[in-house]
DNA sequence: AATTAGATATACAATATGTATAATCAATTC
DNA sequence: GAATTGATTATACATATTGTATATCTAATT
C-alpha cells in the first residue's frame, strides 16, 4: 500500500507563510536585540510558533540564520549589482558598486547581527563567503575592465582585495558611527578611486 | 578579634604562575581551535586546573578573555608605538604605525578569537573598544602634524576613520590569505598614503 | 601548631541547542 | 463524509555551557 502523495497548494502555502513570519522575527530580534540574545526560543516567540517548528522549517540555528541572510540579500538590492556589468564607464561602475553596497549594509541592521554570528560559528560564515564569492568575481572583472594592459597581475590583486576589504561590512560599520550613509559612501568611494589609480597611471 | 592579613610572597607567586598558565592555556586554544569550542572547561582542563580556579583567578569567561588581550597586547610590540611620536617625519611615523599593527595582528593569531569574541559578547567589545581608544587618540595627533594647515577638520576626521578601518584587524584578516605579512602592509600603507594626500595637496 | 590564601570537590541553577515520540488540527483525497 | 496526510504542537530527554554556593584540602605563613 504505496502511501499517497499530497502536492498541498494551500498548505505548503501556509507553510510558507509561517516561513517568513519566523523570518521576519528573525531579523527583527538580529534588530534590535543583540546577538547574544538570538535564541531559536525568543525567535519562536516572537514569531508566535514554537521552537519545533523553527527545527521543521529550518532545521538548525545556522539554518535560520542563513534563510535570514538570503532574506535580506533578495531584498537589499543586490540585485542591482548586475548593472554595473552593463556599464560604459568602469569607474562610474565601480562607484555604483560601492554605492549598492552601502545601502545594502545599512539597508537592514540584522547584517550586523548576522556578521557577529559568523564569528562565533564557522561553517555559517563560510556558507556566507559562498554567496560573497560572486562579489569577488564581479569585483574582479571590473578592475580588469579598469585597469591599463601594463598593469601587473598582483597589482591587479591587491587592488582587488583592498577593495573588497573596503567595501566589507566592517569597514562600513568602523565609518558609519557619525556619518550619514551617503557620506560614509563617499568616503569609500574616495579610497577606492585611490587604490585603483596606480592601475590607471602606471608610470607614475 | 580582626584576621591578621598575610602578605604571602612565595603563595601569591604561585597563585600568579597558575594564572599565566590559564592564559597561556587560553590562547593556545583560541590559537588551535575556534572560539566555538573556547569553554571554560576546555581551558581549564588544557592548563591543568580546574574549572573552579579560573573563575578565582579571572571572574568570569570575559575576565579570562581580557587577560588574554591584555597578555596579547602586553608582547604583540604595541609599546613601540609611542615612539612614532617622537619621528621627526609624520608620513615615515604613519608608515612605522601601519607597520607595528599588522606586526601586532600577526604575532599571535588568537586575536581573531578574540575579534570573534568581541561580536558575541558587547561588553567585552566595549572593553577592548577602550584599549583601542589609545590607538585612534594616537592617528589623530600624527594626522595633525602631517596635515596643512588649510586643510578642513572633516578631511582630516575622514581621514583618521579611514587609516584606523585599514589597520583594524578584519582589514588585516581579509588581506592576509595569499600574502606575508610584510606584502599586506605594503598594501596597507600604500592605501594609507592615498588617505592622507588630499591633506597634503588641498588645491588639487 | 594555628591560621590563611589558593585550589579543589561536589552540587546546584539557569539557559541553550538539538533529538525523539506521540498528539493535534486543518487541508486534501477518496 | 471518512480516511489520510503534512505541518504544527506538546512533552520529554540528552548534552553543553556559564555561573554560584558550600565545604574540604593543601601548602605557605605566622
Amino acid at each position: 500500500m504505496p502511501p499517497r502523495s499530497y502536492v498541498s497548494p494551500g498548505r505548503s502555502a501556509a507553510a510558507a507563510e509561517t516561513r517568513e513570519r519566523v523570518i521576519a522575527a528573525a531579523s527583527r530580534t538580529l534588530r534590535e536585540e543583540s546577538i547574544a540574545r538570538f535564541s531559536l526560543d525568543t525567535v519562536a516567540k516572537a514569531a508566535g510558533v514554537t521552537r519545533l517548528t523553527v527545527y521543521n522549517q529550518f532545521g538548525s540555528r545556522r539554518g535560520l540564520l542563513e534563510a535570514v541572510f538570503d532574506g535580506i540579500a533578495q531584498s537589499g538590492g543586490l540585485h542591482r549589482l548586475a548593472e554595473t556589468m552593463t556599464m560604459t564607464d568602469p569607474r562610474a561602475a565601480l562607484d555604483r558598486m560601492v554605492e549598492i553596497f552601502c545601502a545594502f549594509w545599512s539597508r537592514d541592521s540584522a547584517v550586523g547581527g548576522l556578521h557577529a554570528a559568523m564569528a562565533t560559528d564557522p561553517e555559517f560564515a563560510e556558507a556566507i563567503s559562498e554567496r560573497n564569492e560572486r562579489r569577488r568575481k564581479l569585483l574582479t572583472a571590473l578592475i580588469d575592465r579598469l585597469a591599463d594592459k601594463s598593469a601587473p597581475p598582483r597589482a591587479r590583486k591587491d587592488a582587488v582585495d583592498l577593495i573588497f576589504a573596503l567595501t566589507s561590512y566592517p569597514t562600513f560599520a568602523a565609518l558609519s558611527p557619525g556619518r550619514s550613509k551617503e557620506e560614509v559612501c563617499a568616503v569609500v568611494q574616495t579610497a577606492c578611486h585611490a587604490a585603483v589609480a596606480p592601475l590607471q597611471e602606471p608610470s607614475r
